[in-house]
DNA sequence: TTGTGAATGTGAATTCATTCACAAATTCTA
DNA sequence: TAGAATTTGTGAATGAATTCACATTCACAA
């Protein structure tokens, strides 16, 4: 499965496509169509064929010349570069709006990214079930994420502890953290970091609006 | 305010950077800093200093050599340029989980983005109060949507009818729309619309763990 | 079995984004 | 007031990502 060139370093925009390509494999198997094309993926996905074969080039030859790609099986390998064909352990800090709406959201199960432990400082939360998880007390943080082998840690705490929290949570060994608070967290050069943040794609979409007449933009 | 390469086209990500000083900025006025130098907001938000000032300057000259930029200042300029010292009319398409957590979060609000009118097809929600607005019936979508004239539509409904509701968005003349269901929409050129996709960023940490040790990648 | 058409895989070319490097401008110090 | 120290703003250089373009491969039909 892993290619000669396997080695090279991949850009962040390839595996953020190759996440768009294993949605509409998803839904061309739904379809039940066998092959795919370069030129049919890019369509749905709004970009060149060319894009299409350079990314999936980087990782392996997976197509047919004169067909396209065989819909199942290039599913089943993204699936296997992405780490999508088996389960990860989560964690959930912060049972708030943000926080419980996540939990609540069957598509992350469905993934394999599997809510295993939620966490809150809240005493009225603590102990209370969410979605048939316990709330744990913020206080046993480290230990819980260690005996539960969590592998990801999902950070919707308000702004102002996030810092503290992603402090401990490194402490605990996690090395993958999705932060949804509007801040920038330090953490060390071995950590990955990624953060969600919602007004930055209202700004974009203001921004837009602001330009539409000066030519600085166009939609697409 | 506006300098003599404004006609250039901006790169969406000199945008979304545009955001990050934004809030920096924001931060630096809290800590009551008078400048700032190109060099600090780098460090703040893991840039290069030359990054900073090629973006900034693509707007227009807002620092003083040997000095730096005057934080307040600075900060209302970019504002102007992403739209943010007015106020946005948003109307919020489906309150289920996301979409209540969406509605009940301030931080928009403060922005500028204020959130209207609120749409449901649940006889059990419309009419209902939610965060001090009245659930809508989806029935009267268009016509509300004009009436208050909304600007900015997000989108919080299953991935199976988001297509419909973005169709009526766009007939009602909706130019910016933002979509939280994790499915490709079709929309006309002249319309704007940023797809939120929390399952890729999870995607993403997936990928990087699973390449942790490969060399494929590194996390900073 | 051979010829035609379709589509991949990939170096090379091109376009786009970032970083370099430095003149120019301004502050600060004495 | 002068000279040292900063820091901007920006062309030029570099680096990265995308697109081009085509030889190669394969399916399929006759
Ligand atoms: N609500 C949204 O739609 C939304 C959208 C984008 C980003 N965010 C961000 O997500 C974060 C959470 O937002 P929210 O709206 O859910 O806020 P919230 O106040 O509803 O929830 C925060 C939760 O964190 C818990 N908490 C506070 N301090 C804690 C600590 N030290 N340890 C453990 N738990 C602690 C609180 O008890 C609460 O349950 C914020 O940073 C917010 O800016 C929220
Ligand atoms: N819950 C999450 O954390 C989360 C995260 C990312 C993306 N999403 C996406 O956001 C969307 C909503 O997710 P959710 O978890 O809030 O689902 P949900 O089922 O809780 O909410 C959906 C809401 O949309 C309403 N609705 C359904 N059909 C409608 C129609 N035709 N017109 C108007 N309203 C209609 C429902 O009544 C409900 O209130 C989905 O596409 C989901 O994939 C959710």
């Amino acid at each position: 499965m892993i290619s000669e060139n396997s080695k090279r370093k991949i850009s962040e925009s390839t595996i953020r496509r190759l996440s768009l390509y294993y949605r509409v494999l998803s839904v061309l198997e739904k379809e039940n169509k066998e092959t795919v094309s370069s030129k049919e993926l890019a369509k749905r996905e709004k970009l060149t064929p060319a894009q299409v074969r350079k990314d999936l080039s980087f990782f392996g030859s997976f197509g047919t010349r004169g067909l396209g790609y065989p819909v199942m099986e290039l599913k089943k390998q993204i699936g296997e570069i992405l780490g999508l064909n088996r389960a990860w352990n989560v964690a959930m800090v912060g049972v708030g709006n943000i926080g419980s709406a996540l939990v609540g959201y069957k598509e992350f199960q469905r993934q394999g990214f599997h809510i295993k432990l939620i966490f809150d400082n809240d005493q009225r939360k603590i102990g209370s079930n969410h979605k048939g998880i316990m709330v744990s007390d913020i206080k046993n943080l480290a230990k819980e994420l260690r005996d539960n082998n969590i592998e990801i840690v999902i950070i919707a705490v308000p702004s102002t502890v996030a810092q503290y929290i992603v402090d401990d949570v490194v402490s605990a060994g996690i090395k993958a953290i999705l932060n949804f608070a509007p801040v920038n967290l330090r953490v060390p050069e071995d950590v990955f970091l990624r953060n969600e943040n919602m007004s930055m794609e209202l700004e974009y979409l203001s921004f837009a609006l602001m330009n539409l007449f000066e030519g600085r933009l166009t939609a697409k």
